[in-house]
DNA sequence: CCCGATATGCGACAGTCTGTAGCGTTACAA
DNA sequence: TTGTAACGCTACAGACTGTCGCATATCGGG
């Protein structure tokens, strides 16, 4: 459940990206949103090594390949932090957020608005599916 | 002041922890305190890309490297989470924090206690050097 | 049933990053 | 002055990434 997933480089990244952004795609449709030209084959080779990193599945529409996220964009995000947690600061967030707001990244102001917004997101999804 | 520090290898991120946990060292120290038996020049040379990524400096003893972090870990962990954050979800740390509460590696109750910590710590560096 | 247009996967190749180390050079000490 | 210790430089193989070319399989039309 919490397999660890490689790093992606820039192209997988902006590839990853467009999966996220419009849901789910065909390498056609991927090739098209690129910021560059570049030749099917390639936007295919990326889409096939998203998914042997388990960043992608796809599923087939008659002869065509759709790919789309296989988590969501919070999630992936969420574990590579947790994995920059882990690393550096053998897992204490706490040490990791000090730095942000000694760092001017983040203030403690924003750091209470957060609190407030993650109670409701919680309490929205407890009532749906819980 | 905001450089983007390239990424660590295992190695590297061994010997940067290291670094981290016991002040000043010499390659020697490094050395000895790896997990595994590497040769000197192998230290030398991570140290030296070590310093070369900006991740630390080093000062000269008689003929001695000794070596220091170049910044503190908990700043470096806090950059490379703003990197993520910025990278997966457009710079919503509220789209990251949302997940990691959705991946139960983070609660609401740890969320406000991090934030009261915060909130000290802030008081207690204003005080100092403000 | 055969043919061309497509969509797919596989294999390849160069460039970069990382782990690991051998070597030649320089400086301090006896 | 000469051996020893510390240093940087260069190298090299293995992985990862960006980019494709190409052989293959499949769908629709004649």
């Amino acid at each position: 459940m919490d397999d660890r997933l490689p790093e992606l480089g820039d192209l997988e990244h902006e590839v990853m990206q467009l999966v996220w952004a419009h849901g789910p795609v065909t390498a056609e449709i991927v090739r098209e949103k690129l910021s560059r030209r570049l030749k099917e084959s390639t936007v295919r080779t990326v889409l096939r090594r998203l998914e042997e990193k388990g960043y992608a599945r796809h599923t087939v529409d008659g002869r065509t390949y759709v790919y789309h996220a296989a988590e969501e964009r919070s999630r992936v995000a969420a574990k590579a932090v947790q994995r920059i947690v882990d690393w550096f600061c053998n897992g204490s967030m706490e040490e990791v957020l000090v730095g942000m707001v000694d760092n001017a990244m983040l203030d403690q102001q924003q750091l209470r608005t957060l609190a407030d917004q993650v109670a409701k997101a919680k309490k929205a999804r407890g009532v749906k599916k819980e």
